[in-house]
RNA sequence: GCGGGCGUAGCUCAGUUGGUUAGAGCGCUGGAUUGUGGCUCCAGAGGUCGGUGGUUCAAAUCCACCCGCUCGUACCA
């Protein structure tokens, strides 16, 4: 056998699915998202608290199966004493024990909100991480659908806070209990473990993805299938069932229903209407009405909050209102084409979370914002990254002795100490063609250069970046083009702040320019 | 989870019916040029052809399984 040169392995480096490194960009139009919302939610008067990325396990959700690995979905490890501990995947059963917890030394109502991440082990597509960043507030011990209101409120001013324009979103509210009532109301099995009501409430969530004929062949025996041929097996209601439930809804009725001209008093009164006649709960209907009057003595028209019996939102806890904030302008992703973007927060009622814990009734109302994903549809409206971050002054080296040395650090900190970012070439000095290049590459604005001559004068070239690229663009030959030294001019020592900050002032009003 | 498509250099891709040493462009490094980015020219580095196994005298190419990416679907606290 022939021996092969045996290479060492390299390690190959990679990243976990699902997850992403962050890009200055990105963080700076995260920070700058997150500070906008909290904005709003100080305005509003609440208060932020921060609870751990990890959780016991059984303190997050009733969703642990008995299995001897806990819930898929969730990321967990074991602590050495064996106890069961999972990244949180959502930041309102952590804030229910928090509040579990401190119960005697919170007050309520208890109004906050916090900002973090969360993880889910499942299935990343675009847009779908297995980190991402949510950002909650919540009402804990407000009974009244007064706070319900409020949320809803919140979320649209969050929305134009963050320069989403009136009619460029809506917040659809929804009511658990009148999806029940319509659900009693329709008969739907109750002897299968909640089986059907599952099936048939998300058969109703993907009104938005398949209308009104695909909710039908989702509700009905047969089931849908797509274009790739995949079947979905159908929630098994008759005809009459389909029937009831399309009319409690309004979606045979082109007047009222969420694609309609947002008519969303009709809705309620159809639903009232609907529902009336079946003897079941009327409550559900009544909470929205009363959430609709406030928010409308509030000004908040039907183009902000608008009422929806399609929004289901999680299936496990919400119990009374929910409601999601949704998108209506194309978003157009990186490879051009248009993406339905939809649901970019939501929330609802969870009166029960935090009973779990207390035995007490402590009913509470919040929603939350997914931060990354709107960030996506922020960048693509270009609401993000508008005024870019400036790269520093580059001050290059031309002499390492001690001396010059000293002296490049001393001009870095005046600049420094003016406000304006600088830094020193850290490089192989020895090669000033790739100070300029660096300097080039990194984006910055000016180059400060001063070699033994200039030193000796007290004098330094101040070279502009931009203005140097722009006259190159003329000069054809390399000899010729660094004779030219273009954009380049001497100042005296003294002078270099006041010089920097004219430069830097006006090369921003080009951009200004440039940009209108 | 289920179904389709794809996987060759850092990136975008070519690679004939299975046939010698797997190529290009861009990028990267060095040089022409010890104090000037761009342009031009020269040279160089960089590959387990996603992985494993199989068929064959011979596999980047054919087959099986696995992994990854991607599209649709299911699930989504």
């Amino acid at each position: 056998m022939s021996e092969k040169k045996k290479k060492p392995q390299k390690l190959k480096a990679r990243l976990p699915r699902g997850f992403v490194d962050r890009s200055p960009a990105d963080i700076r139009a995260t920070d700058e998202m997150v500070a906008n919302i909290k904005s709003v939610y100080e305005r509003y008067g609440f208060d932020p608290v921060e609870t751990p990325i990890f959780e016991y396990t059984d303190c997050l959700g009733k969703f642990l199966p008995d299995q001897d690995r806990p819930n898929e979905g969730v990321f967990s490890v074991q602590d050495d004493d064996e106890q069961w501990m999972s990244l949180r995947y959502d930041l309102t059963a952590p804030l229910a024990r928090h509040v579990a917890e401190n119960v005697n030394t919170i007050q309520l109502p208890y109004r906050t909100y916090r900002a973090g991440w969360v993880f889910r082990n499942e299935k990343p597509g675009p847009g779908r991480f297995r980190q991402f960043m949510q950002f909650d507030a919540d009402t804990v011990g407000a009974p009244g659908v007064q706070a319900d209101a409020e949320m809803c409120m919140m979320m649209a001013d969050t929305m134009e806070a963050l320069g989403i324009k009136r009619g460029d979103y809506v917040i659809r509210v929804n009511n658990r209990k009148v999806l029940d009532a319509i659900l009693l109301a329709a008969k739907i099995r109750t002897d299968d473990d909640g089986a059907q009501k599952l099936a048939v409430l998300r058969s109703l969530d993907k009104y938005d993805k398949f209308g009104v004929d695909g909710v039908g062949q989702l509700l009905s025996v047969k089931g849908r299938t797509d274009e790739s041929g995949d079947h979905t097996k159908g929630a098994g209601l008759s005809d009459d069932q389909i029937d009831l439930i399309m009319s409690a809804a309004g979606w045979n009725d082109p007047t009222s229903g969420p694609k309609s001209e947002l008519s969303d008093g009709l809705t309620l009164q159809n639903l009232e209407e609907e529902l009336e006649g079946h003897s079941v709960s009327l409550d559900g209907v009544h909470e929205l009405s009363a959430i609709r009057n406030l928010v409308r003595a509030a000004g908040y028209d039907q183009d902000r909050i608008l009422f929806d019996p399609s929004v289901i939102r999680g299936l496990e806890y919400y119990t009374g209102p929910v409601y999601e904030a949704e998108l209506l302008f194309d978003v157009t992703n990186e490879k051009g084409e248009t993406v339905q973007f939809g649901s970019v927060g939501g929330g609802g009622r969870y009166d029960g979370l935090v009973k779990r814990f207390t035995g007490q009734d402590v009913p509470a109302t919040g929603f939350s914002i997914g931060v990354s994903r709107l960030m996506t549809a922020l960048k693509n409206l270009g609401k993000l990254g508008q005024d870019a971050v400036v790269a520093p002054v580059l001050v290059t080296v031309m002499d390492g002795d001690t001396e010059a040395l000293g002296k490049y650090q001393q001009i870095v900190q005046s600049l420094r100490a003016a406000g304006i970012r600088a830094e020193m070439y850290q490089g192989n000095w020895k090669k000033f063609g790739n100070q300029l290049k660096y300097a080039d590459r990194r984006g910055s604005p000016i180059a400060i250069i001063q070699g033994s001559d200039e030193r000796a004068a007290g004098k330094v070239q101040i070279k502009d970046m931009i203005e140097g690229r722009k006259q190159a663009e003329a000069i054809a030959s390399n000899e010729e083009y660094r004779e030219a030294r273009p954009g380049q001019f001497e100042i005296a020592e003294t002078e270099i702040v006041p010089e920097i900050l004219k430069l830097l002032a006006s090369q921003a009003e080009d951009r200004a320019l440039d940009g209108q």
